[in-house]
DNA sequence: ATATGGATTGCCT
DNA sequence: GGCAATCCATATT
């Protein structure tokens, strides 16, 4: 059988496109409050060291990205314009740079209490966005450095049954 | 100490 | 399709 376990170090300490391709279909666990939250990856962006003009990476460790270099399996939570949390996992071998950015999930559990954080009515558009994903999972900064492979408050299960899925790979845009 | 612009979203026309 | 909202990390003076 195809038993769902916690992606754990080995996963996330490859190379950053593998682990950006390996984390589609696998299901983001959200434990807050009692309450289970989850959506299945499906939309994901990787993010490299130098070479990777996008990355914060690019240009060495500053304070904020020093975790890209940090240990594989680590959350990577950061706060853009001014107004949204972005949610990535840090891959690579400690030493080297690489995160993956959470782009898109499809709703799973807790789908009332995931349309009240972000005061929307309708599944369409709930989750679509790296933004939307973590208002909705209540994914702020106080996660960033939270350990993924340990369980807890927030983990990714992987193992989760494929279901004649297709996956596209690309360059980045933009 | 100050200036700049961003791994986005939602509302406007 | 266009653009404002709005905080903070980073680079510059």
């Amino acid at each position: 059988m195809n038993k769902e376990t916690i992606l754990d170090h080995a996963f996330y300490r490859r190379s950053t496109v593998r682990v950006a391709r390996d984390l589609l279909g696998q299901i983001l666990v959200r434990k807050i409050n009692g309450e289970l939250l989850s959506g299945r990856i499906v939309e994901t962006e990787a993010y490299t060291g130098p070479g990777d003009p996008a990355s914060h990476a690019a240009r060495g460790a500053t304070p904020r990205s020093a975790i890209m270099f940090g240990r594989p399996g680590r959350a990577y939570v950061y706060f853009c314009y001014g107004m949204h949390h972005l949610l990535n996992v840090v891959t690579e071998r400690e030493g080297t740079a690489g995160a993956v950015l959470i782009r898109a999930l499809e709703p799973g559990e807790g789908l009332a209490r995931m349309l009240r954080n972000r005061e929307r009515n309708k599944l369409r558009g709930l989750l679509d966005g790296p933004g939307k994903l973590t208002q909705a999972l209540k994914i702020g900064r106080e996660l960033n450095g939270w350990d993924l492979t340990g369980g807890g408050e927030l983990y990714i299960l992987g193992g989760t049954p494929r279901i004649g899925e297709t996956v596209i790979a690309g360059p980045r845009i933009g």
